[in-house]
DNA sequence: CACCAGGCAAGTA
DNA sequence: TACTTGCATGGT
């Protein structure tokens, strides 16, 4: 196995080359851009990320202040707006309280004692919760989405419904737990699934990883 | 038109 | 515990 998802690394990077993820011009901006995304489009995203940004909104504080009926109208592109203004409220609630609204104070936090404070906060589930390590703290915790089970999957290395945790073990128990690797694989499936490995049209014929086999 | 997108929580039995 | 449903915009 451990050959198998370095293989499946290099050809990736070899057919993709780096994917420069997160998108963001700071650790906040991920973090809000995380709780935006969920099952929801990055196109999508980036025009509510762009509004708060002209409102001067993309900080904590700020953003905190901003009444949640308010907030929910600017984010309206992304979709869900009511539940993620909720959700993003609910966040800033933890990050002051908890960590004064300061990044740093957050990144310093244990990884382990992070996730599980991460994922009791309404609105934060496993993925948003590891995208943030990851991407806002530079945690090496491997991130896993609808498109890294799918592929996962769909090439005989997970069970179809495998919970989350299990998929991420597969990683993180076969790769070092390097950031950078971390980011760029992950990023490099979503690559991946966006281009061949759709639900519906599922260009498997002519996947770049169709010629890679187990053992 | 149907279906999906870098999920999550709440409701039901 | 194991399904199901609501949330909502914008692109294919």
């Amino acid at each position: 196995m451990k050959g198998e998802l370095e293989k499946i690394f290099k050809r990736l990077y070899f057919v993709f080359g780096p994917q420069h993820w997160w998108p963001a011009q700071s650790a906040f901006e991920v973090i809000v851009g995380a709780i935006l995304t969920q099952n929801t489009s990055w196109s999508n995203v980036e025009k509510a990320v762009a509004v708060l940004r002209k409102n001067k909104l993309l900080n904590a504080r700020r953003m905190q202040r901003m009444p949640v009926r308010r907030l929910a109208g600017l984010i309206k592109s992304s979709g869900y707006y009511n539940i993620k203004a909720a959700r993003l409220k609910s966040f800033l609630e933890f990050f002051s309280r908890h960590y004064s609204a300061k990044l740093g104070d957050l990144a310093g936090q244990e990884p382990a004692v992070l996730r599980k404070q991460l994922l009791a906060v309404k609105g934060i589930g496993p993925e948003t919760c590891d995208s943030i390590l990851l991407y806002a703290l530079g945690k090496p915790v491997f991130v896993v989405d609808a498109y890294t089970k799918r592929i996962l999957s769909r090439h005989g290395l997970a069970k179809e419904d495998a919970p989350y945790r299990e998929v991420q073990d597969i990683f993180m128990r076969n790769l070092k737990p390097d950031v950078k690797l971390f980011n760029e694989y992950h990023a490099l499936l979503v690559k991946l699934g966006k281009d061949y490995c759709r639900k519906q049209n599922p260009k498997c014929e002519i996947c770049p990883l169709r010629s890679i086999k187990k053992d």
